[in-house]
DNA sequence: AGGTTTTTGCAAATGATTTGCATTTGCACT
DNA sequence: AGTGCAAATGCAAATCATTTGCAAAAACCT
């Protein structure tokens, strides 16, 4: 599907800025990036975009649940397009960021173990780090 | 034991500043809590310390790895002092912010998934949410 | 107690993200 | 195609948690 479709699947405004937005998102599909990153994008190509609708996006996406949004140690946001509809976690390599999907969830797991607990669960968080095959063949050269 | 044999065994200098600062952690010993949560409980008791040092006791105890540390949505750090000594995770109630210590970790399943996958994990962060007997008590009240 | 190193307080800097406001744009409806 | 209006954008300034430089104070070693 293309983006203008995209958007207008989800109700969002078509505007040129957007579709460069989700352009870099497209190009960058399967990693975690920055808004500094998104931004040195859009920068590099085009007319150049304001990074307040860049992060205004990034929030709008978001609260449509159209990205994944990881904050790293220094606090700073990291985000992904979600191309995948099922719920899912991912992979991150510490090396390349790349990310990969992972058809695993612990939740079953999980609501075993607190079957008895009283303890209601509503959203769990799994992230996992690690190096990819790629950078370990790089690495181990 | 004390917060000076803890301290000395860590090989941290004492100050008060510091047995202050761990005096918080121990109070709060069941929640995450922010930079802002300790600051408050500081200033509203002792002679008051600085936020700075705060933020530099916090980096330090983070380093030792005495510390859990979480980062919320809006990118500020949660914290709360190490007790366990085993690895393992966390429920969180949204409510209240109270912590409980869940005997369960997806390591093993999920190392079993990647098996194949020459993907090499190096860590993994799980991260539980939901609403704790005591709140769910008091909501259908 | 003296000397050295570490820690603290203070105030100013940082840096990612947010916001107010004026202007522009997308789009629905003629 | 033109018009109107709400929504989106650009810009610059604000925010806010966290960090840093530096001088003064405190901890620890013997």
């Amino acid at each position: 599907m293309d983006t203008i479709s995209f958007l207008k699947k989800h109700d969002i405004k078509v505007t040129k800025q957007r579709l460069e937005i989700i352009g870099v998102f497209l190009k960058f599909r399967d990693k975690f990036i920055s808004a500094e990153n998104i931004y040195a994008e859009l920068i590099s190509t085009k007319p150049g975009i304001n990074i307040s609708t860049l992060y205004r996006n990034i929030d709008m996406l978001d609260k449509k649940n159209l990205l994944h949004k990881i904050i790293n140690d220094k606090g700073c946001g990291l985000y992904s397009l979600i191309l995948i509809e099922e719920h899912h976690h991912h992979i991150i390599c510490e090396i390349c960021g790349s990310t990969t999907p992972i058809d695993y969830c612990p939740l079953k797991g999980i609501k075993e173990k607190l079957a008895n607990s009283g303890f209601e669960l509503t959203s769990h968080k799994l992230e996992l780090y690690g190096i990819c095959k790629n950078c370990s063949g790089k690495k181990s050269k």
